[in-house]
RNA sequence: GCGAGGGUUGCUGAGCCUGGCCAAAGGCGCCGGACUUAAGAUCCGGUCCCGCAGGGGUCCGUGGGUUCGAAUCCCACCCCUCGCACCA
């Protein structure tokens, strides 16, 4: 057979294609659809392919039924990735430079220029728009731009000029992780080491030692009550320095990380550890206690002094049992403070007791603690004269008791060691002041949103909870840096607005970014956007006409009707998208849907660029050809599902594009019309009417099931049942026309080049979407198939088990009065009455056996059949005769034996009184 | 830990909301056959177990429950995936 080689017609499409889909208003209705803009630092992989052909699939199909349909793409540039990328590549970091060098194919004269970061998104940029092309992605790419751009830097100063007005927008103090040797704060992806570290706050009480101060840092304040000593570590220096003028003593670690957190620090001297050993300090709460020694004390965790609650903390208690044990200080009496169901007085004694803890070298110490800590906090109550208070909350209150009254402050570190920077700098926290923060913690704007996403189609329908918990659970977000690239924070320069706050609303800058482009950046001042956006004011640095030309432009496609994202940008991107439109837009231009996607997979595996687990779009494409790669990756799950991309199923997938093409090219030459065609006609307008059901809520897999694979296999039958020797008739040659059609929006391709060979008029991308026709539906004609295959299985799953070789078939057909049966008990609610009352029939009665026979199997008959099919057979009675008749020729033919078709009245074969309705007797002699 | 989603027959993946159409779709793989000098491709048939008559048995993470009846509803448990923030 000819194998079709899509290869070979793709280039030509695509430049015939070049601007076919740019979509300017006109009076049609519009479906405008965006997807997240890529970050383009590095070669598309199939995930990304997906990311863009699904809904390409959906322009295309909306494309096809009428729609105005805009599909644009654009370039976040936004941020820091390409800067550590290009400091890499010129510091001639190996792995980095064999990433761009041999996986992503960048050739050796480019990569030179990487040392330049706009280099990088501006090469990768046009690649990703080639591949794009090469996908047959029905874009307008007339809207493309960055968001370097100096047009959407002005768009963005728009934005944050209103979301200030707002009072979205606010100041504050801020702790973030922090890289002292690139002077800038980091997040997760930065770092080397350390990127589960939490930053945790702790109270630091300060105890009195002379004129000095000494800080413990503490996530329980409030068990300062019960504080008997303190431990120091021996063995290590500690630092005597003035915070804010006031005299600390403290591991020399924590002297520097203060330093970073608000506080001015200067070193006075050193000190032992050995020489604090003995010494009495005082606090309120606790009163005067001894300072200990104790090895476990880290100087690097929090203030390296630590206060010690040997009732409520196991490691302070088992510290001070060792410390007794050698007859030291027996004196101390653990002080309770807390109850705690399923403890006793002292929890810390009771957990190490059980547990069986030698000493403080344990490892199961860690846990022991954790045990208690969580005991204490979730069910643990003050004792009546500390309050009487739950744990919980006397936590807070003590906490801000001792800050306000006792001299206490705040010191931050994280939950786990070695945090390191991805330059090799140990990463330490500092407080950040003069952030900008996003303020999505404000309640009225959370309810505005809960109350907004109501109103939006989500797809899948499940993810609305996930929507819901996020607007609850965001709080303030940072949305200014230092560094990267980006738009300025047009009343505070020494700011850039932060990545994930300056593609909020571009969907909006879509709808007119090839018209801004004409624009001088400098004329596009804030009352301009007001008036294209907003339709107030009266803007003087562009024309009016211009002015109405724009805001009509942005009026026509907004709201959006549809965005696409993956499901992990539900917790920032899409949540975000939707404050900020409520924020800046009217309510008749808020989002109208959102589908969300799954993840792509590898031969099973999590597919992840950093990882080299990819397989890039573009090899993928010269492998297997667009179709081939559009139709895997819409086909073989729902948008919203993982798929997994498998060598063998992509193989298969080209295989059913050459047996669709084969099919088509071979119907062209047919001639002749048979019985059969109305039932495949019939059938036909089924498989479209699921298709259009499928695409319209997005079901790209179930689509493709109908209009190929449903289509497929009604074509199967439809060849057994020609006449023999014919091959093809004129309904096949018909339903290329619109099988075509059908597959359009998949295999774009494919489908163009066939729509030309059987002489389509113009783009099949611009024919009209077949829609179903009522007047060709058949049902007399589909359920007498249905009796047929139905009978033909039966048959051959007979022959297969009697393994003789027949000589002849009869078929045994119901009598009427059967039939009456079935109607009676589909009509009937309680299908246990219904026997009797239908031996209360005087005609029944007479056949007394036979007839609750005949009730009895009919009843289980019914049950095995669809509900529907029931229906339609109890609505009107078959004249399974004459089917039967009109199919013999088939039927002799299919088994190669003589049949014969008799009515079961006729007959005094044993067998013939087994006939039932819908399911006739069967004899193989 | 917190939040969200999920565990189906060799694999993949429907079904579950709206309980009987379910031994459970489609695809892949595998087996057999046709075609062919042959391989590939293509086409046809089979693919939980038993059965020489269209039937029966067991099955949908585990254990209970509701019901005449449960893959589908309820409860508990086990396991998996994703998100948890200044980052695209």
């Amino acid at each position: 057979m000819s194998r079709f080689d899509t290869h070979t017609t793709e280039d030509e499409y695509c430049k015939k294609w070049e601007h076919s889909f740019e979509a300017d208003p006109i009076v049609s209705e519009k479906f405008y659809l965006t997807v997240a803009y890529p970050y383009p630092s590095g070669a598309m992989h199939v995930g990304h392919g997906r990311t863009y052909i699904v809904p390409d699939v959906i322009a295309r199909f909306w494309r096809m039924k009428g729609r105005q349909v805009l599909y644009p793409m654009a370039f976040h540039v936004t941020g820091t990735p390409v800067i550590g990328i290009s400091r890499r590549i010129s510091q001639g970091d190996e792995k980095t430079i064999r990433l761009y060098r041999d996986l992503y194919k960048v050739p050796e004269e480019t990569l030179n220029r990487f040392v330049e970061p706009r280099e990088i998104v501006r090469y990768f940029s046009q690649e990703y728009e080639r591949v794009m092309r090469h996908c047959g992605l029905s874009i307008d790419w007339r809207r493309r731009f960055t968001t370097v751009d100096p047009q959407y830097s002005k768009f963005i100063e728009w934005q944050y000029i209103h979301l200030h007005e707002g009072n979205h927008v606010i100041r504050g103090a801020h702790p973030v992780k922090y890289c002292p040797q690139c002077d800038n704060p980091v997040g997760d992806h930065d770092l080397l080491e350390g990127d589960k570290a939490d930053i945790i706050k702790f109270v630091l009480v300060m105890f009195s030692w002379g004129d000095y101060k000494l800080p413990c840092a503490t996530l329980r304040p409030e068990t300062t009550y019960g504080v008997t000593n303190l431990w120091v570590n021996p063995d290590i220096t500690y630092v005597k320095v003035t915070v804010d003028g006031q005299k600390w003593i403290l591991s020399r670690e924590a002297a520097d990380k203060i330093g970073l957190q608000d506080h001015d620090v200067v070193v006075e001297g050193d000190m032992s550890g050995e020489e604090l050993i003995g010494v009495t300090v005082s606090h309120p709460f606790s009163g005067d206690v001894p300072v200990l020694p104790a090895t476990f004390v880290d100087p690097d965790m929090a203030t390296g002094i630590v206060m010690s609650v040997p009732a409520h903390a196991p490691f302070d208690y088992i510290a001070l049992r060792d410390l007794q044990a050698q007859g030291l200080h027996a004196g101390i009496v653990p002080v309770p403070l807390i109850t705690v169901e399923g403890y006793g007085e002292m929890p810390a004694k009771d957990a190490v007791e059980r547990a069986g803890v030698q000493n403080q070298n344990d490892p199961a110490m860690d846990v022991l603690t954790q045990e208690v800590y969580n005991a204490e906090f979730s069910r643990g109550r003050m004792l009546p004269k500390y309050g009487g208070k739950p744990v919980r909350e006397a936590r807070d209150e003590v906490s801000a008791i001792m800050v306000e009254r006792y001299g206490s402050a705040v010191m931050y570190d994280f939950d786990s060691r070695s945090v390191v920077c991805r330059c090799g700098s140990r990463v330490f926290v500092r407080i950040l002041h003069d952030q900008w923060f996003l303020q999505y913690s404000d309640p009225e704007w959370k309810a505005q949103i809960h109350k907004q996403l109501d109103g939006i189609t989500l797809v899948p329908p499940e993810v609305r909870a996930e929507f819901d918990r996020t607007i609850d659970w965001l709080k303030d977000w940072a949305c200014t840096r230092r560094i990267g690239l980006g738009t300025k924070l047009p009343w505070d320069k020494e700011w850039l607005v932060e990545p994930l706050s300056d593609s909020t609303i571009y969907m909006a800058y879509y709808t007119i970014a090839h018209k801004l482009k004409q624009i001088d950046p400098a004329r596009l001042t804030p009352d301009v956007f007001d008036y294209i956006f907003r339709g107030t004011g009266t803007p003087s640095s562009l024309p009016q006409e211009q002015l109405d030309d724009l805001r009509n432009e942005f009026l026509y496609w907004y709201p959006y009707d549809y965005r696409f994202s993956a499901k992990d940008l539900i917790s920032n991107h899409l949540t975000f998208q939707l404050f900020h439109h409520a924020a800046l837009f009217p309510e008749n231009l808020q989002p109208e849907g959102m589908v969300i996607f799954g993840m792509g997979l590898l031969d099973g595996a999590k597919m992840s660029s950093s990882k080299g687990n990819v397989f890039l779009l573009e090899d993928a494409l010269d492998e297997f050809g667009a179709d081939t790669v559009r139709m895997f990756l819409v086909g073989s799950a729902e948008p919203w599902q993982d798929f997994d991309w498998r060598k063998e199923f992509v193989i298969s997938t080209r295989k059913q594009i050459d047996r669709f093409y084969t099919t088509v090219s071979e119907g062209r030459v047919t001639e002749g019309t048979y019985p059969i065609d109305r039932w495949l006609i019939s059938r036909l307008q089924k498989r479209i009417a699921a298709t259009n059901e499928a695409l319209a809520s997005f079901q790209t897999r179930q689509a493709l099931q109908e209009a190929y694979f449903g289509i497929e296999a009604d074509l199967k039958w439809y060849r057994r049942r020609l006449p023999a020797e014919i091959r093809g008739s004129a309904a096949l040659r018909e339903i290329s026309s619109t099988w075509i059609r059908l597959l359009a929006p998949f295999i774009p391709f494919t489908s163009e080049t066939l729509w030309a060979e059987i002489g389509g008029s113009g783009d099949v991308a611009f024919a009209a979407f077949p829609e179903p026709d009522a007047q060709s539906i058949d049902e007399e004609t589909e359920l007498a198939e249905e009796l047929l295959s139905r009978t033909v299985e039966d048959i051959e799953s007979i022959m297969k088990l009697i393994q003789i070789e027949p000589t002849g078939i009869t078929l045994f057909i119901a009598p009427s009065w059967k039939w009456d049966i079935f109607t009676t008990i589909a009509h009937s609610e309680d299908k246990k009455q219904v026997i009797r009352d239908i031996m209360k029939d005087e005609a029944m009665k007479t056949r007394g056996k036979a007839a609750t026979d005949a009730a009895k199997q009919t009843t289980t008959l019914i049950h095995r059949f669809p509900p529907q099919l029931v229906s339609q057979l109890a609505g009107s009675m078959r004249d399974e005769m004459a089917v039967f008749q009109e199919a013999k020729e088939f039927l002799e033919r299919e088994f190669a034996v003589p049949v014969t078709i008799v009515p079961a009245g006729e007959s005094n074969h044993p067998k013939a009184a087994a006939a039932l309705p819908f399911k006739p007797a069967i004899v193989i002699e």
